[in-house]
DNA sequence: TCGGCAATTGACGTTTACGTAAACGTCCAT
DNA sequence: ATGGACGTTTACGTAAACGTCAATTGCCGA
């Protein structure tokens, strides 16, 4: 199976070595040793897809505390009706999480999209300003 | 035209009076002051909307350095040429930290549905267990 | 066998975003 | 005029997420 070395993923991710043994700390990932003396990082699939993760709840924002709570229940035991249970109100509090990030992110854009409208509108106006006549007022 | 209190407004967003201040101390916001010393401060519409703008961003996932770039660059005169191209340029690079983080929300609750399906399924066999048989296995 | 390079560990430093306490002013109702 | 309720300033504290540096250690090719 295919395996890699701290560097490896350091470069794939665009992250130091040092941000991944940080994260092994944080329990958000945890690596094979190897060598005569157990001593150097080898990472197989799995630790890849939960650093993946990892950088994923990043960019949305989360902690490395959340992020390690979630990714802890998705590949956990899910065997007992209990734990289903405590599963889907997690899953259920990050959902609506995102729903307002969503939320958030369209009138952004959307904001975005007006401003840029505007900019450009205002940049034509200018290049035709001698033929056009004066400044007109922004809204 | 409409005024606010410190408390008011951090009532309103959920958030402490103090955070309000910080956010002064960082440039985010500059409320009036009032009062025969010109000691206690006072909000006005704009300054409710730059906050608002400030924990949507937060929300977002931003700095409160960036998101005072951006806020200010959003109301600051955009009357030269060259000004807009720049501003132009800021937004584009906004837009493209949104649409990946887009991707990320759409991507991640994809997968939540998913997870949720799932749950339902296995919680379903569950109560017909004895009906229906053994447990079956997850991929 | 030796020099060099990558990896590890430990420790301390840094930035961001506030919390928390102390000590004080002010206005208003009782 | 007094006691809360709220507001202010100053300053130190803190948690999160790494960066940075130093001191090893193992391995590999010449």
């Amino acid at each position: 199976m295919a395996t890699y070395t701290i560097t490896e993923l350091a470069r794939e991710f665009d992250i130091t070595p040092r941000t991944i043994r940080f994260y092994e700390d944080q329990g958000l990932i945890s690596p094979k040793r190897e060598g005569s003396s157990g001593r150097v990082r080898v990472y197989g699939a799995r630790d890849r897809i939960r650093l993946k993760l990892t950088l994923r709840g990043k960019r949305l924002g989360l902690t490395l505390s959340e992020i390690k709570d979630l990714v802890d229940m998705y590949d956990s035991p899910k065997d007992s009706s209990a734990q289903l249970k405590r599963f889907l109100v997690v899953l259920a509090r990050h959902r609506e999480m995102l729903e307002q990030q969503r939320e958030d992110l369209e009138v952004t854009l959307s904001e975005i999209a007006m401003h840029e409208a505007q900019c450009h509108r205002l940049l034509d106006e200018g290049l035709h300003k001698r033929k056009s006549g004066g400044v007109r007022r922004v809204a």
